[in-house]
Parts: structure tokens; sequence; C-alpha cells
DNA sequence: ATAACATATGCGATTTTTCACATATGTGGA
DNA sequence: TCCACATATGTGAAAAATCGCATATGTTAT
């Protein structure tokens, strides 16, 4: 995992958002992120994406739905960033973190 | 100190590599990164200028040189981030970081 | 005051990133 | 099979970041 690359995926407001809200509900599918940043599919599904390619995140689809989790191999240090962040950083996220919950809760 | 600001500031090489080295090092002047880095003045400083009003390095001049170093008002998680991010990826800047001590030691 | 050196910045050009829209792919149920 | 739903991606346009070059500012010594 190479440093720059690893910031350049979290220097983006919906990937960095996303990202926190994965790391704190433990996995979220695309419409619960969808409902949670109140952004279209083709937006938050192509920032996904992106993250998954650099190795960040792990998709794992469940019939129609696909989960997004944190990657199993993700080094150490670059979670102890993403966990890090996400505790010092709850303004930042909180209002999509609760919607995300509502949004878990009623089945999308 | 907004996170994702924070993160787009460490999402170049060259400014993520000049704030790795003066982590490690303390604090370095231009000339110093610039031997460092291989690179022209203009493009460290204008780096470093970035760094410095998002409030991630605080500058202080003596004499002609201006040296860098992380600003003390800096976030606890922010420090973390970055002392984590140089622990462990030396090789990232390693080889930067011995013509570095060269160069400091040189007096440029 | 002038020169030499270190650093900062203005600005247009280039490159990279992000976006919006359309469309393609994958899945389960009727 | 066909349809509805969830997700992914192709593509060109727009926006943002970076670069290169020239030049400005600040400092010290003569």
């Amino acid at each position: 995992m190479n440093p720059c690359k690893f910031y350049k995926c979290l220097a983006d407001d919906t990937r960095l958002k996303a990202l926190l809200l994965i790391s704190q509900a433990n996995e979220a599918c695309v419409c619960h992120l969808m409902d949670a940043l109140g952004l279209e599919q083709p937006k938050i599904s192509r920032h996904l994406a992106e993250l998954r390619k650099c190795g960040i995140l792990q998709d794992n689809r469940r019939g129609k739905w696909v989960y997004y989790k944190l990657h199993p191999d993700l080094p150490e240090w670059s979670k102890g960033v993403i966990f890090e962040t996400a505790k010092n950083n709850r303004h930042y996220y909180n209002d999509a973190f609760i919607r995300l919950k509502s949004s878990i809760n009623n089945d999308c």
C-alpha cells in the first residue's frame, strides 16, 4: 500500500465519509450509503470501486446487494489511520451515520 | 482541521515526502528539502506553503533560511497519523531522508 | 546602495480528478 | 423468459490540482 496512493483515496469528501461510515458500521451496501450521504447511485458506486481497486475495501455480493467492508488484508497502520480519523472526527460524519443506521434498519 | 482537507494535503508525492521528512528530522529548510527530493525551489516552496496554509506546518525564518516544522497546534490525531505513516513507510522516503541528513550536515 | 543568495508567488498551460448522464451487468421473482 | 431492482461502468464535459517559468520579496554582507 503506497502511502501517497492511500491518501489520494481518502482525499475526497464522498470517499472519506463512505469509508468512515463503513469503518464504524462494520459493513454497508451501496443503497445504505446512498441514503446516508444523499448522493446518486453511480457516484457512490464509482467511489467505492476506487477504494476497492486500491485494496482498501472488499466487496461481497449477497443477492441483489453488494456489501463493502474494510479489506481484511489492509495493513495495520492504514486501519489505524482510518479508525483514529473516525474516532476523532465524529462531527464530520455523524449526521450521515444516523441516516445510515436508520437506512440499515429499514432494509433499504 | 477538516479531515478531508487534511488528507488532500497528504495526497501528493512531494508534500507527503516533505512532511514525513520534516516529521522525522524535527525541522528542515527549503534548501535541504530541495537536495533531499531533487526538486526545484519553487515547487518545494509552493507545496510547503500549502501545508502551512492548512495549519499542518509552521514556518520560522532564521536569516536567509526558512525552517519548517510540524505546527505545534496540530491536533493529536493528525500528528499521530503523520508519525504512524512515517514509522510504517520508511522505504517510501528513506533515500530522501539520507540525502536530507547529509544536506543538513553540509549546511546546504 | 548594491549584489548575492534564499524563498515566495503570479500566471498561463498541462494534467488529473470528478461529475452527469446514459447504458450495461448481475440477481431474484413472476 | 421477462421484468424490476441493485450495482457497475463508458464517455465526454467540467472542475481542480499541478507544473514551469518568470519575477517578486526578504535577508545579509560589502
